[in-house]
RNA sequence: GGAGAGAUGGCUGAGCGGUUGAAAGCACCGGUCUUGAAAACCGGCAAAGGGGCAACUCUUUCCUGGGUUCGAAUCCCAGUCUCUCCGCCA
């Protein structure tokens, strides 16, 4: 969420810094009821000030002039809640403002290459589908999961379901042990306003799970990704200096509807309505969002070497940027069976902007409270990285080798094979 | 599911109709003392919003929403949340 109080020193600016988003949003309209709500704001403190006098003169005779100004605060008030309703309605929709770095474009197909890392594998058969390598284990089984509950679904097993499991507590023990993380296990539901503070509420309603419970109690939804409930850790809060940076990590089922990717990757499990994400959170000072997000990425893109992964990095154009972000880059890992690189990872800077929206607040080096500065990012989708480990590993007789990090994990297995 | 207790500033915690924006302690900042630090002592220190170039000033806020009153942190009603005990279940 932004401040009015910046918008309103320059108006002109805030609607110039926001082209790169190419939204449409009536800024004259913002403008003019920012301008009537401080309008009624002064009158309704006016009346309070001579209402206060009047109570604290204890003066029997002006009682009753007091009545009356009370039914006046009361038609202001209501006047100027529904013009902040109405405002506040608007500035909750406005995405974050993109930074400089960010290149204009209108979709994924302006992003911006930045490098491509690791040696992408040269078979001498026909690279397979993790779907089929999957599918041929007898390990990947997307029809029973429709059985079960439906599409966009699928049961992994057997030594896959090891792998996954492998993968993602590899994954942990990286963040953790070498990059700084405090590993978090967290509900995977969310209440409404946890969904507003990250910025996935109000816009974005149809693409979550709500749960319903008993009673009328806050709405819930389950979580689309950790950073909803790991970011809101600090929400409502005043943090100490000192405390700063906080690094966060949880792995966690994620859940979405994919509302609006009817029959896209329909086939396999590139795209479900549930999947295991490791999930990385920073809490920092806002001056140092980006030197974050460059951490940040690097302990991403850090398990892909590990894994001895091939993958690109890219930089997100303004088009394509989450709601949230002011600077995202996508790791996109090398797929054979498509023959390119698909996204395993999203790390974003989101600057004082879910803070904003959280009132997550930190006292800086004079004293002041400020808003901090929030970054999320995948250090990875353990679901993609499986296909990845799937496919870049797959032999010509359709079993996988483990990749070596992972053997720990998984008894020292060197290779799953059919049977 | 049954029975209680509570929700106050960054934190702990008093206040229970009229300079209470709110005692006290902790934390934090400044000063005295000290070679330096600690201790001790003195002083400062809530947030949000509005107006003003600024010094500054005004309003709101003691869980939320209603109500009583000239006046509410304080009284009444409704709700939410938290904690404790009992029961039940992982």
């Amino acid at each position: 969420m932004h401040d009015l109080k910046i918008i309103r020193k320059d108006f002109d600016a805030f609607k110039k810094s926001l082209e790169k988003r190419s939204i449409d949003l009536d800024f004259d309209k913002l403008k003019n009821l920012d301008k009537k709500n401080r309008e009624l704001i002064q009158k309704k403190e006016n009346l309070e000030k001579e209402k206060k006098d009047i109570s604290k003169s204890k003066d029997k005779s002006l009682f009753s002039k007091s009545k009356e100004i009370s039914s006046s605060i009361d038609k202001i008030t209501a006047q100027q809640n529904l013009i902040k309703d109405e405002l506040n309605h608007i500035l909750s929709n406005i995405p974050n403002i993109p930074h400089n770095d960010v290149p204009s474009g209108k979709n994924e197909n302006d992003n911006v290459e930045i490098g491509k890392f690791g040696k992408t594998p040269k078979f001498d058969f026909l690279a397979k589908s993790h779907f089929e390598l999957g599918k041929n284990l007898g390990m990947l089984d997307f029809d029973l999961a429709t059985k079960t509950t439906g599409s966009r679904f699928v049961f992994v097993k057997n030594k896959l379901a090891l792998l996954e499991r492998a993968i993602s507590s590899f994954m942990l023990d990286i963040h953790v042990s070498k990059n700084g993380y405090e590993e978090i296990s967290p509900p995977l539901l969310a209440s409404e306003n946890s969904m507003f503070g990250t910025g996935q509420l109000p816009k974005f309603e149809n693409d979550q799970f709500e749960v319903k419970l008993d009673a009328d109690v806050e709405r819930k939804f389950l979580i689309p990704t950790a950073e909803v409930i790991l970011t809101n850790i600090v929400k409502e809060q005043i943090l100490d200096l000192k405390r700063l940076p906080l690094r966060f990590v949880a792995s966690t089922p994620c859940f979405r509807k994919e509302a609006g990717s009817y029959g896209k990757d329909t086939k396999g499990m590139i795209r479900q309505h549930q999947f295991y994400k490791v999930e990385l959170v920073s809490i920092v000072e806002p001056e140092k969002c980006l030197d974050e997000l460059e951490r940040m990425t690097k302990c991403a893109t850090g398990i892909l070497d590990l894994l001895e992964i091939p993958y690109r990095k890219i930089i997100l154009c303004g088009g394509d940027m989450g709601f949230s972000a002011e600077k995202t880059y996508d790791i996109e890992v090398w797929l054979p069976s498509e023959n390119k690189y698909r996204e395993i990872s999203s790390c974003s800077s989101c600057s004082t902007f879910q803070a904003i929206r959280m009132k997550a607040r930190y006292r800086n080096d004079k004293k002041e409270t400020s808003y901090v500065g929030t970054l999320n990012g995948s250090g990875l989708a353990v679901g993609r990285t499986l296909i990845a480990v799937l496919e870049n590993y797959q032999q010509k007789d359709g079993s996988i080798i483990i990749p070596k990090v992972l053997r720990p994990y998984m008894n020292d297995l060197e290779k799953i094979s059919i049977n």
